[in-house]
DNA sequence: TTTAATTTTATCGTTTTCGATAAAATTTAC
DNA sequence: GTAAATTTTATCGAAAACGATAAAATTAAA
């Protein structure tokens, strides 16, 4: 994960929360009681702009009834894995 | 979300990264390399002593090649929500 | 056993989260 | 349009994450 993949994962992540929390017509002061998070980290994390533990974000998913998984969107519907039966084992770039 | 639960999330994540490397006979200084996180930050996510940023989480679990989802063990199976058609509303403790 | 490998724990310095607060900017309501 | 509400942005200090490093403890291998 690059830094710029992870950038875009914390936006989706708020936009996630921001598009939740306008469904349940809360403000954002709101969402920071509900949650325990303050107004001005809220708005950050639904800006993207900044990165947070995972158990803040697990109070902000608590605060709108989701799951943390919910606001991932990483979710892989079925399969996954096993498919391939093939093993492409990891590069660890020789070391050992 | 009080501190005994949050405490005892970092644990269950832990475990559940501890269990998945292991299933791939991979050694701690090997997922450090493999993630980009140190050998003893990683040991103490596992050890579920250290809570860690969302993003932190997410270069862990494309180590493992899985989702921070597969890390949660929040998924709910399928209906969720919905079931009960009335919304009980949030309590805000009174304020606006 | 004893030797090596792995894991845990601690310390230190840097970076970042987070709350509190306030001001600025934007949006909404009137 | 103006006022109110909401959101954004900035600053500050405290707390915590994180990497690096090393030592101690535990586990695995010989």
């Amino acid at each position: 994960m690059d830094k710029k993949q992870s950038k875009e994962q914390l936006v989706e992540i708020g936009e996630r929360i921001r598009k939740i929390r306008k469904g349940h017509r809360l403000s954002l002061h709101q969402l920071a009681l509900l949650s325990g998070i303050s107004t001005s980290a809220l708005s950050l994390v639904e800006t993207g702009k900044r990165d947070l533990r995972i158990t803040t974000l697990n109070q902000i998913a608590s605060a709108l009834r989701i799951t943390v998984s919910d606001l991932l969107g990483d979710r892989v519907e079925e399969v996954r894995v096993a498919e391939t039966g093939k093993d492409e084992g990891y590069d660890l770039g020789g070391h050992k």
